[in-house]
DNA sequence: CTACAGTGTGGGAGCGCTCCCACAGCTGGG
DNA sequence: CCCAGCTGTGGGAGCGCTCCCACACTGTAG
């Protein structure tokens, strides 16, 4: 313990030593010999400052190591200074993983430009729901983002009748009234289903998601679109339906041979449903991508990882999450501005599954 | 619009339609015939109060559906009822990915409980864990979780400084101050090359994360006191000092290849290294786990889906996320109490790779 | 009958801000 | 010369709570 040791004190540089209580915007004021208006106009950045005033109260707020009260603030202001993301536990699990944490990755790049906090609300059953709906009507926060969406969830419902400011991650239809952010899902499986055709594929099937979300329906919607173009005859015997997860992967690929053994291509409408329907297939005997070739949606660790790797459709989650916020700080700053709506594009990620 | 039509409006049902102010203490006193400290003491659970005063104001609040205004009892209060995750982001790469959004989950779930907010806080530079400090230090959370800590990380020692209540996930090392959580890293790894010596391998390497992390030191050393008790010598050419990542772990599985070309099992300290070495074997021409017996570490996702599927060793991460809020919350409530560990068993997950 | 604990209660003070009104000082036009 | 009209400024009021003091109103002991 040398007088010289460094300890991580650095942050009350005018303070004689030990943590006293925080200085208040008065004690600011009083130093830099101007009144309690003064400092905090300065603060908040108003032009209706002399020069000189400003300059007391910079140094007096450098001095002091003063840091605004925020819950005063709030009280009279009734800003919250934060925004919820809120994510509906069921989906996180379907969802590749990574996709989590990249949209909180994005959103939180953003932010941090900002002094908005972050706040994260997981909703996992109906009484979560329940307080969610409390919490948001109590005014609790300035703005929500959610981050996936079915066509039945009564929460964007109760978004827009609160008119809270929020961006949705994908959509629950065409006709969206909030604002929201999304792959181009239905452009990136045109785009997987034409590589399959371009290398040769005849019977190009497909496993989806679950319908009543509609990135599944846009997946689907960019399958059928592409074979359609391509002079193909719809198939529903090559539409294989199931739900985002390994398990429902395999399950509807064994179906799916099945019904159409002579396939030779699938577009999957997620990584590890690709997996599932790969493990299928080595099970039959077939040779990936000789015998047929496989593409999934996400380009999600697994796709690395799956024997051989896997051509996948990558989305960019991460510029998702940051435009998410972007949006809603937006939208909280000049109320009542139009909805908006981002849809970012998607890219093939070719490896040796097709 | 039929007046019939349900309108997601249930939450004033007291009030005469259209979302008017938030109804405040006054308002409920006035409406239950009492004064603003008997609501007061009935919100707070005060026994101080007569059954009908309490049964009076319960009703008023049931019928102006008031919420607490959270900012003005913090003003006075300087609670702020509120926590926050740190998340170091360069860990987060690192990690496999389930890690992050199981600790979440976890801490998520136990919070539920109480009326405890969730604040997000990404650490990728330092500016932003310099504006951390600078938020710490405002007080402005009532207690910390830390997801992952390296030996020099500085934001432990701030936190011990400050004295704010808060929990690691993981520690520095052997005689951490701060309370921690975190899984049997030793004693799983112990278990997994057991299981290596139990079916007959007799030259059993591993593969390293950095070493500045202690959850790295505890895995090597497990392995280490494995083999002693079996009666091996430690062997230096059969450790392969890697990052956790997936190329580090094909680098290092060549090195060790080179070095000990007779090696039968290696036991790695993460998955995705593991993914990475089995890569190796298979170009190498080794046959997994016939000639090389393969053993990763968390049971990831990628775990599942490597050829063959890889045996791993599980941490119960959600379990980790609950206690860790649960440690907190004491922490927080009863200041001043001791700092407390809690380590949680690991399981040997077998498949096919050993 | 007075004294005196012990309950339950009302309401003033004050947490640290922002908002806004009043006012001082300084132009410049009539 | 006065009176507008600008800046820039100080400080009162008040946001919605909790804390705590003072004050009934009981009941029991002296």
């Amino acid at each position: 313990m040398s007088p010289t040791a460094q300890r991580p004190d650095a942050l009350h540089p005018g303070a004689g030593g030990r943590a006293t209580a925080r200085p208040t915007l008065e004690e600011v004021a009083a130093l830099a010999g101007v009144g309690r208006g003064t400092v905090s106009r300065v603060i908040n950045g108003s032009p209706r400052v002399s020069a000189k005033a400003r300059e007391a109260v910079q140094n007096a707020i450098a001095e002091l190591g003063y840091v605004p009260n925020r819950a005063a603030r709030t009280l009279v202001t009734s800003r919250t200074d934060s925004i919820a993301l809120v994510v509906p536990e069921a989906e996180t699990r379907l969802f590749s993983e990574p996709y989590f944490s990249d949209i909180i990755s994005g959103v939180s790049a953003e932010l941090a430009e900002t002094d908005m906090q972050l706040l994260l609300i997981l909703v996992r059953n109906q009484r979560e729901r329940d307080r969610l709906s409390a919490y948001l009507t109590a005014q609790r926060v300035d703005g929500v983002l959610v981050v996936s969406v079915h066509r039945d969830d009564p929460l964007p419902g109760l978004l827009e009748s609160l008119e809270i400011p929020s961006v949705l991650a994908g959509r629950r239809g065409d006709l969206e009234p909030l604002s929201y952010v999304h792959a181009d899902n239905a452009g990136g499986a045109r785009m997987a289903v034409r590589h399959l055709l371009r290398r040769g594929c005849t019977q190009v099937a497909t496993l989806t998601g679950p319908l009543d979300m509609e990135v599944a329906q846009a997946r689907l919607g960019g399958y059928r679109r592409a074979l359609e173009e391509a002079g193909h005859a719809y198939d529903e015997d090559l539409v294989g339906l199931a739900d985002f997860t390994e398990e429902g992967g395999r399950v509807a690929m064994r179906e799916l041979l099945d019904r159409r053994p002579e396939l030779d291509g699938v577009f999957c409408a997620s990584d590890v449903m690709a997996a599932g329907a790969m493990q299928v297939l080595r099970a039959a005997g077939r040779r990936i991508p000789d015998d047929v070739a496989v593409i999934g949606f996400d380009d999600s660790i697994v796709a690395r990882h799956t024997d051989p790797p896997m051509t996948s459709v990558r989305q960019p989650i991460e510029e998702m999450g940051r435009t998410m916020a972007r949006l809603l700080l937006d939208e909280i700053h000049e109320r009542g501005r139009a909805r908006r709506q981002v849809v970012l594009a998607t890219e093939l990620i070719v490896r040796d599954s097709a």
